[in-house]
RNA sequence: GCGAGUGUGGUGGAAUUGGUAUACACAUCAGACUUAAAAUCUGACGGCCUCACGGCCAUGCGGGUUCAAGUCCCGCCAUUCGCACCA
């Protein structure tokens, strides 16, 4: 054994042991109980960063920690390769999207194999490549043919002087990130798949994911938003209806406007002979069509001059236009209730529209109409017949009444939307629909696939240049025979990273989008990932785990059993980015200290769910560690093998050291597996390697480190596997560590004779005691009443109770009279 | 704006089920080794009071529940993430 730790000599060498015994290749074996672990795959940027680092090393952890539990553990690596940033490379480095995205891929790959991490390369894939996006498309027409797919118009982001759309985060303050120019609303023709369809069954699929963050199903949950409510219609002039969806039905006698999203048609009628309102909705037209852009900016609305009729009253309201009405919600219009809602209150204050109290308190809240609404729910007042009623019974007979008169009717309604899959970009998997004159939108035939996007492009970035290559756009209709053209719009690049962990089962397999292997590894046990992709990224691979199992090819009904959402990497309290400048290269790092002290360090900073600041002077400390550790196994093996452990022999230092090995084997499996907090793990190694320096040269001293120092290399090497498999063989281990399993606790080990417990006289710890373990409570408590500072604080006080918490602490309460 | 988190020494963090606050590490300081420095090893290390024993205060802020609160409840403040075309 060198007598100095040399990471870059021994890493190489564990590195090509992995390689060339394809020690991480997986096979489906029905013998053993399988785990699937699996990180989300990079985007192939062109080198890796610390959340990377980050990322796929819990997963790696946590891959050859069920390694040593027995499993047949598949972890496999992939690259989510389409997407904007190839294309803005290739406009700023002349080179075409694909040649890029394959060289970043060769440099990331080798990085990633530097870092040690146990995958299986055999399954490795590429989104870009066409064997992987034709099951996308061939899935799409399935998608089709069900009716599950489908086209209809939607809001993008437009730039005139560019002519083409953008990407919400290409919109600066209103304006095109290229050319400053202002950015308008447009709507045009994309696909949609029916998410909404499924909505209630991801809604309810969320109760059975107990291993999830319950933040992640919470958010899930308010994503999808489903509420209760009613439809109901207000009658225009003209004898057709408006209609809007309240989850308020109680409050509809306090209804004194109604309002309209700006692309509601009734809007745009009203503005072909209102210069005005045609003038206001324009200048509306110019805002991002981001959510969060839509609730910040100011409330602002205008009157059409048109009236509805109240469905119950029979009364006139006015019906107004609003720039905070979304058009893609319900219906597009809303009922406008200023008592009770506190965003209609804020616009009809601006406005000068009444305001009517129908709600009163049912308790004691503050209810002041001029401050602000009542939102809360309470007892109806100035409802004429409803008066009295309470929420669920207002709720109820508005409901039926609206109903029996055919002016309305309870429904269930959701936030979520359908997904709109089209992107007018060109790094994409193309849609694989022919558009026909007298056909119409036809799928692609399954035998045409795959649609592949041609590589071989001069990029410019005004609009995608399929829209400019005639050879790949027209064609004949495949069920006319007649001149037809393509979608030149490709798939938004989450359809390709909503089933990739499950063609990772059967990468290779050229005959099917899934088959048995991969049903056989699906369900993931074990996700990683980001915690940005709570809710997007996540809802979409359930949404299209459960399409794939309606069309037969799994057999579970989610994607992802157990979910751990890792936090973010800072520099100096901000995320790591280019433009700030605080960016860390792993890249150096590992060439100045190895991977195993980048790893470790990232386990060690923090808690995987949290944020972890960077800090250098900690890497150095992880590299100490490392070295320390190689000294102590060093100077242990030179001094010649150690003699067979006697645990009867053991006098009370070695036996307390050895308990400690063994507590530290417990904590830091139930670290791993259970907790997944590695630091803490890590830590109590850590504090273990501390109390191994009490051992003194004795014979059976020798024999309790040597055991010790096995089942510390055993616990490190999911983190550290290089140094791990450098050292296990010098400790007298047998084999390749990969195959060890994880060291068995030894019960006897773990006894105690005397656990020290804590007194308390009225909350505060007085003293310290120890007690036979074996005491009972009387014994315990008289024990505590007798120690020095505690009589001491007892004196002229009434003892008034005594709480004994077995093993830990007494608590005497005490007090004057 | 809406939804979800986070907040503990000089710093990263620990305290797992309401039960000893500050484990482990970083930084700093002191000592050993050295001609010297680095490396390494040993020790100290929340604040205030005390010769000492020991005491008082402290987990973003303000309240509350409890024998006992970093942990539970209510109200604030700060900060991070997501908001559907970034991935």
């Amino acid at each position: 054994m060198d007598q100095h730790y040399k990471p870059q000599a021994l890493e190489e060498a564990a590195q090509e042991h992995w390689l060339s015994n394809n020690s991480f290749a997986v096979q489906q074996d029905d013998a053993r109980e399988k785990f699937y672990c699996l990180a989300m795959f990079p985007y192939p940027s062109g080198q890796l960063h610390m959340g990377h680092v980050r990322n796929y090393t819990i997963a790696d952890v946590i891959a050859r920690y069920q390694r040593m539990q027995g499993k047949n553990v598949l972890q496999p690596m992939g690259w989510d390769a389409f997407g904007l940033p190839a294309e803005n490379a290739a406009i700023k480095h002349q080179v075409p999207p694909a040649e890029w995205t394959r060289q970043n891929i060769d440099y990331m790959r080798g990085q990633l194999q530097r870092l040690g991490f146990a995958y299986d390369w055999d399954r490795e894939l590429a989104t870009c490549d066409p064997s992987y996006y034709r099951w996308e498309q061939w899935f799409f027409t399935r998608l089709f043919e069900k009716g599950l797919a489908y086209k209809k118009k939607a809001e993008v982001n437009w730039c005139e002087h560019d002519q083409t759309v953008l990407a919400n985060e290409q919109v600066v303050d209103g304006c095109c990130w290229r050319c400053d120019n202002p950015v308008e609303r447009r709507e045009i023709d994309q696909w949609f798949i029916k998410i909404t369809d499924y909505a209630e069954q991801l809604l309810a699929d969320l109760d059975t994911l107990e291993q999830w963050p319950e933040q992640v199903r919470t958010m899930q949950r308010n994503w999808i938003g489903r509420s209760e409510g009613v439809d109901l219609d207000f009658a225009l002039a003209d004898g057709t209806q408006l209609r809007v969806y309240t989850t308020r039905p109680d409050t509809l006698m306090g209804v004194t406007y109604l309002a309209v999203a700006l692309q509601h048609p009734l809007a745009r009628a009203a503005a072909a002979n209102d210069p005005a309102l045609a003038a206001f909705i324009e200048s509306q037209g110019n805002i991002k069509v981001a959510e969060a852009d839509m609730a910040t900016m100011e409330k602002l609305g205008m009157a059409t001059g048109i009236t509805a009729i109240h469905p119950i009253t029979g009364k006139e309201v006015p019906v107004w236009v609003a720039n905070f009405v979304l058009m893609s919600y319900g219906s597009g219009a809303v009922m406008s209730v200023p008592g009770h809602d506190q965003r209609d209150w804020e616009f009809a204050t601006k406005y000068d529209l009444p305001i009517r109290q129908v709600i009163a308190p049912a308790g004691d809240e503050p209810c002041d109409l001029t401050q602000a609404a009542f939102t809360e729910k309470g007892i109806l007042v100035n409802s004429g017949e409803f008066d009295g009623l309470d929420f669920q019974q207002a709720f109820t007979t508005i409901a039926q009444r609206l109903e029996r008169d055919g002016k309305g009717k309870r429904t269930v309604n959701f936030r979520l939307r359908d997904w709109g899959v089209s992107r007018q970009r060109y790094w994409g998997a193309p849609i694989p629909i022919i558009n026909c004159g007298s056909c119409g939108a036809v799928p692609v035939p399954a035998a045409d696939l795959p649609v592949v996007l041609p590589t071989d492009v001069a990029f410019e970035g005004v609009g995608s240049p399929l829209k400019s290559m005639p050879a790949f756009y027209q064609t004949t209709c495949p069920e006319c025979g007649g001149e037809a053209t393509r979608e030149t719009d490709t798939f938004d690049t989450f359809m390709e990273s909503s089933w990739y962990y499950a063609r990772y089962g059967c990468a290779g397999n050229d005959q099917a989008m899934l088959d048995g292997e991969a049903d056989y590894w699906t369900p993931v046990d074990q996700y990683v990932g980001g915690i940005e992709h709570a809710i997007l990224h996540l809802l979409y691979s359930r949404f299209f785990h459960k399409l794939m199992r309606d069309e037969g090819l799994v057999s579970s009904d989610e994607p992802f059993a157990r979910l751990l959402t890792q936090g973010m990497v800072l520099k100096d309290g901000a995320k790591m980015s280019k433009s700030k400048g605080n960016t860390v290269d792993p890249q150096s790092l590992i060439e100045r200290y190895g991977a195993d002290t980048v790893r470790l360090f990232s386990m060690f900073a923090a808690p995987p769910e949290q944020s972890l600041e960077w800090s250098d002077s900690g890497v150095e400390g992880a590299n100490r560690f490392l070295k320390r550790l190689w000294k102590m196994a060093g100077n242990h093996t030179a001094a010649g093998p150690a003699p067979a452990l006697d645990t009867g022999a053991l006098d009370d230092q070695q036996k307390s050291v050895r308990r400690k090995v063994h507590e530290t084997i417990a904590k830091v499996g139930d670290d791993y597996g259970r907790r997944q907090t590695f630091n803490t793990a890590i830590a109590a190694i850590m504090e273990l390697c501390n109390d191994l320096g009490k051992l003194d040269g004795e014979p059976q001293s020798r024999a309790v480190l040597q055991e010790a120092l096995r089942a510390i290399v055993l616990m490190l090497s999911p983190i550290v596997p290089h140094v791990s498999h450098a050292l296990w063989p010098a400790l007298g281990g047998e084999g390749d560590i990969l195959c060890a399993r994880w060291p068995e606790v030894d019960e006897s080990a773990l006894t105690r004779d005397t656990i020290e417990m804590v007194v308390q006289v009225n909350g505060k710890v007085r003293a310290k005691m120890e007690v036979p373990a074996a005491a009972d409570k009387d014994t315990v408590e008289a024990l505590a009443r007798s120690q020095h500072n505690v009589t001491r604080f007892l004196e002229g006080l009434t003892v008034r109770k005594v709480i004994v918490v077995p093993g830990k602490l007494v608590n005497i309460v005490a007090n004057s009279n």
